[in-house]
RNA sequence: GGAGGGAUGCCCGAGCGGUCAAAGGGAGCAGACUGUAAAUCUGCCGGCUAUGCCUACGUAGGUUCAAAUCCUACUCCCUCCA
């Protein structure tokens, strides 16, 4: 494959690239040297639920490992001490080596979805971190400037607004950045909210001597509202390990705006078949529907395997499609006792609300079913033997067996 | 070290002695519409043994028939001065 041609594939979705022709460069030396390049990206040990937003990351490492370069996923294991600064939660409890290893392990069992074993380095920056003396620190905090550092979008909002700023907090980036010294990295990637500690490592390699690392910034991916970033905290992710029913409707839950957006950014198809598909999409010939089972399939498929996609799919057609209730329901024992039990209390015990007074909103807003039959009444009593099908809403279902 | 301001439900934010389970917005949930779309409209949005009761407005006390609202102490946060 030419120059050329594997600087845009290198470059498909990508944020922001520093400098604009670095990669170009790289590529081309590391081809006439024969060399690998050293790509690192940096992970927070807390976080080890992956989502989708995740792997935006992921797949670009992965298609540097597919051109051979020596990937560097570094866990954040030192760093995660201090606490990336985002303003909220400045404190942080420590890790212990054992959580730090076992967040490892939960990070090593789900980014090979994505990511290439074989070619995959872990490493953990306490390695080079955790021996730094006082003065090791202190000579580290001479190379930059405070000035410099308010320049950072989120300290210079926080300042500004009289929002508190942790010293600690400007030890972060500084510390990001003495990693690239440490691994010698020609190329960082990370999301665009982590541009400047990206650019920190590039003037400390800089300050070492050093060729400076190549940026390459990613999005941030949009969460399922379309709108706030994907992020566990806000409820609006798909993890990846969610099993495949779910993920498959959660991707159906987009807008078709937002359905675009994941296409660039998580689907393996070329930028080439995209916009095919998009133009269809736009004359008419294609349904934005069918466009969007098919990004789902795919996405289920990497993560669950090709079969599992076809059959989220079709299980998807035949229960919203068609309306037939899903393959598979729970069947939850409920004690009732003698005396039987009311339908709010009931809804309680299988887990279809979160409380009877939850259960008598619902029923008041004619959302269950019994049955598939619409019911309201909170009284209604179910006694020991029966078996009974409830619904609450669309997704919310359930079978009973009252004993 | 000194002076001042603030802490309200998942989030933001009004209330500043009774009519406050607490305005308004956002998020969320449900119903209608639909492609489980999105947008829009409507309703809900602390709990319970449920037309009543209990718990809630930073924490602990106090004043009062009655406190989110007043007083005291404490904790945390912010601003300005040094």
């Amino acid at each position: 494959m030419n120059l050329e041609t594997a600087v845009a594939e290198l470059a498909r979705g990508v944020a922001e690239l520093i400098p604009e022709n670095g990669l170009h460069e790289l590529l081309k030396t590391a081809a006439e040297q024969n060399r690998s390049l050293v790509v690192k990206a940096g992970f927070d040990p807390t976080a080890p639920d992956l989502h989708l937003g995740h792997t935006v990351l992921l797949n670009k490492m992965r298609q540097f490992q597919e051109r051979g370069h020596d990937v560097v996923f570094l866990i954040g294991d030192f760093t995660g001490r201090i606490g990336d600064p985002t303003g909220k939660n400045v404190t942080r409890k420590p890790l212990t080596e054992e959580q730090v290893q076992a967040n490892a392990r939960t990070y090593a069992e789900q980014i090979y979805k994505v990511l290439d074993r074989d070619k995959t380095r872990i490493e953990f920056n306490s390695k080079w971190l955790g021996s730094m003396t006082a003065s090791d620190t202190i000579k580290l905090a001479a190379q930059f400037t405070v000035a410099r550092m308010l320049e950072r979008d989120d300290f210079d909002k926080r300042y500004k607004t009289g929002q508190p700023i942790a010293i600690h907090e400007f030890l972060y980036p500084l510390m990001q950045g003495q990693d690239s010294v440490a691994l010698k990295a020609d190329i960082e990637l990370g999301g665009t909210d982590q541009k400047f500690n990206l650019l920190v490592g590039r003037h400390l390699q800089g300050q070492a001597g050093q060729p400076q690392q190549v940026v390459i910034t990613m999005p941030i991916l949009e969460g399922l509202d379309g709108v706030q970033k994907m992020s566990k905290s806000l409820g609006n992710y798909i993890g990846i390990n969610e099993p495949p029913d779910d993920m498959f409707g959660k991707l159906m839950s987009i807008s078709d705006e937002l359905m675009w957006r994941y296409y660039e950014l998580l689907s393996f198809e070329s930028l080439d078949e995209v916009a095919r598909r998009r133009a269809a999409v736009v004359d008419g010939d294609l349904h934005p529907k069918q466009a969007k089972m098919d990004l789902a399939e795919e996405i289920t498929a990497r993560f669950h395997g090709a079969d599992a996609g076809v059959q989220a799919r079709q299980a998807f057609d035949r229960r919203f499609a068609q309306g037939q209730l899903p393959d598979q329901i729970d069947e939850i024992e409920v004690a009732v006792g003698a005396d039987g039990m009311g339908l709010a209390h009931l809804l309680r015990a299988l887990d279809l609300v979160a409380s009877t007074s939850e259960a008598m909103r619902m029923l008041k807003q004619g959302a269950v079913k019994l049955d598939q039959q619409r019911i309201s009444d909170p009284k209604q009593v179910f006694l020991p033997g029966q078996s009974v099908l409830l619904q609450v809403g669309k997704r919310r279902i359930a079978r009973g067996r009252l004993v």
